[in-house]
DNA sequence: GGACAATAGTCCTTGTTAGAACTATTTTCC
DNA sequence: GGAAAATAGTTCTAACAAGGACTATTGTCC
């Protein structure tokens, strides 16, 4: 019963998000950078730098893949890492003066390369897959979080 | 001016795959599975076995990928290879004995798993977002499309 | 019918991924 | 104030990922 309700929106959401990752990761790759070192230098962008912790939470990837995507990074010098003068634990990373130009000379234009696609939906058909989306995201964490309760 | 507009829509599409990412590859590690090993698996059900070739188109898993993936599959005796028929070039993969019942184990299990997600969403819903996901898939894949051309 | 382009898989390299073990520091709480 | 728990990053392992070089076949077309 459940198999023809659950697979065609699971399907539709895995084309439409994998549509989404072939177009935005060959742009990124055409600018010179992985996908990974596209999102730290977004996140980055326009801030003082932040912990590793933080900007794990942000850009979604782990404590030890995110070692190796700063490091990469560093070694070509669009980041650097800083002690925390509040906690000894803690590494600041933040952008440095080439990632700042990196920084504007990709991020925008990737907005740009994005946004024909996007725009090409109605406005109200913006909205109501943002709500359709998120309530589907709730729903998913809730089963996750009941299957790590087990 | 794009930005307003395309952050929150790739957002909500990022989080919630990602969101569905994470609960089912937990569910499908708990069963055993690696996702992409479980995406061959249940490609791979119900069918007499497909070339390579197909398998990869199928499951988006590229042919360097998929030949790794297929051996560590074979390594643990779910699936095994054999030589096409007809052409000298191209090799059928198929499920085992033991994939089969693999797959009668793990298939409709994590469908049943997932289920309550999209069903929290209700019908008028889930036609919606599928239909606002096909949308945007194909605004995505002309971009892709696009750029490939230049 | 034989050179030559196209195709199917494998192998290799670089980078990403999660998770677990480990070290160093900080916080908590008696 | 000191032992124990929690936390921040690094390191390690096994697996995945794309793409390019390579080998073996097959198809094409003069």
């Amino acid at each position: 019963m459940s198999r023809a309700t659950v697979v065609p929106v699971i399907r539709e959401l895995a084309r439409c998000y994998q549509a989404f990752e072939r177009a935005s990761d060959a742009h990124i790759r055409r600018m010179g950078l992985t996908p990974p070192q596209f999102d730290i230098v977004a996140t980055l962008g326009n801030t003082p730098g932040m912990a590793f912790k933080e900007l794990g939470s942000r850009t979604l990837i782990t404590k030890g893949t995110l070692t190796g995507v700063v490091d990469r990074l560093a070694a070509r010098g669009l980041v650097e890492r800083a002690a925390s003068p509040d906690d000894g634990r803690s590494t600041i990373v933040r952008l440095t003066a080439e990632g700042e130009r990196v920084f504007r000379e990709v991020f925008e234009p990737h907005l740009a390369f994005l946004a024909p696609a996007v725009e090409s939906l109605p406005e109200c058909g913006r909205k109501d897959l943002e709500k359709r989306l998120r309530q589907l995201r709730e729903a998913l964490e809730k089963r996750s979080d009941e299957l790590a309760r087990q």
